[in-house]
DNA sequence: CCTTTGTTTAACAAATTTGCTAAATACAAC
DNA sequence: GTTGTATTTAGCAAATTTGTTAAACAAAGG
């Protein structure tokens, strides 16, 4: 029997993502998926059931490395509350200039009646993961260095300084005069910017 | 003659704000705008050349308040910058809970090939806005209320800590357990909130 | 060389969507 | 009531999109 030859499959899956997530361009057509592919609209149908399914695939596969990496920084008990979240916003930056319509699309399709793309994290570890950031915070607002504010307050200033700028990029060259690499600056800086921004000290 | 009905127009124009603007369907059909909004397809037609024409008429009235409240509130000299900023912010969260998905839609229709939705703001009045605001800034990161950055870091900082979070509300419901009356009051805290965060005294 | 199995292609039918048109309707003025 | 004009409706043709099928092709094993 011939070798099953993987790159089709993860052509169409890349292609997908990168005009899906990279390009906002999220209702394109079978058609148009397959012709930037360089591929067959038809394989579309045979490795993936069609394009619902395909949307699946790509989804699921980013939500999973999207969770598992928040998992496994956010249930780390070695690291400081100010190191975890230093590391998230690297972290969430490098992932929305990657990425920049992946959360849109998400948020777009939680949105949507009998979408069966996105589970539910577990409960139990939504609900520990939470704790644990409440716990920090606590400490950290007695100490003076974060306003008084709940967890989810908290972790929703992060995020939305995160995840817009790279959402705004062309909103934000037309505002203010800026080149390529200006932009690439100004988003680096954030970085840096954004933990002195919500820890005063 | 009869009496032209406004109603209809207006009828159509205010569903499909609702149907790209609050709800997000960005590629809704004219079928389906029409069918929420009790009317005949045809009249879509009628009054607008069509749905592109439709898009572009309901944008361009959009864009046209969000611009007159901002330019009516950064070029009057008579208020502090940090009242500035309060009043733009209770602007921006109400604007944005009343249409989450208003900026979304510009940012992909800013994105698009060849799309004439989005006239670019007067070279003068960009610039003299931008200017003032960084003059402003200046004064207080001299005070050391704001960490030094860029006007356009600054902004960036408000416009994401407000828009975001009204996208991100079937998200955040998922993660924390909200309901709809906790959900609101967390945003009506934000606006006091992101203050408190972006002025550090 | 022939068979088997996995992959790719082209072509088709069904469904949807768009833009238009011609006819029907409403209604104010006469 | 008739007329003229604005509005509304139903329906059509063209274009697009989807999902399927049958046939062509490629490659490995016998």
């Amino acid at each position: 029997m011939p070798v099953i030859d993987a790159r089709t499959e993860e052509l169409i899956k890349e292609t997908a993502m990168r005009i899906f997530f990279v390009e906002g361009r999220l209702h394109a057509t079978t058609q148009v998926i397959a012709k930037e592919a360089g591929v067959n609209r038809g394989l579309i149908y045979y490795y993936f059931k069609g394009r619902d399914h395909l949307f699946e695939v790509v989804v699921k596969e980013a939500v999973m490395v999207i969770r598992n990496r928040l998992k496994e920084l956010f249930l780390s008990k070695r690291i400081s509350f100010r190191k975890k979240i230093s590391e998230f916003v690297e972290m969430s930056i490098d992932q929305s200039l990657k990425y920049p319509y992946l959360e849109m699309f998400l948020i777009t399709e939680l949105n949507r009646d009998g979408s069966t793309v996105l589970t539910p994290t577990g409960e139990d570890l939504r609900k520990e993961m939470l704790d644990s950031i409440e716990e920090d915070l606590k400490e950290e607002i007695r100490k003076g260095r974060v306003p008084k504010m709940s967890g989810a307050q908290f972790m929703m200033n992060v995020i939305s300084l995160c995840a817009y700028p790279p959402l705004y990029k062309p909103m934000l060259q037309q505002m203010v005069d800026l080149d390529e690499a200006g932009y690439g600056k100004m988003i680096q800086e954030r970085k840096s910017l954004i933990i002195k921004v919500l820890f005063k000290d």
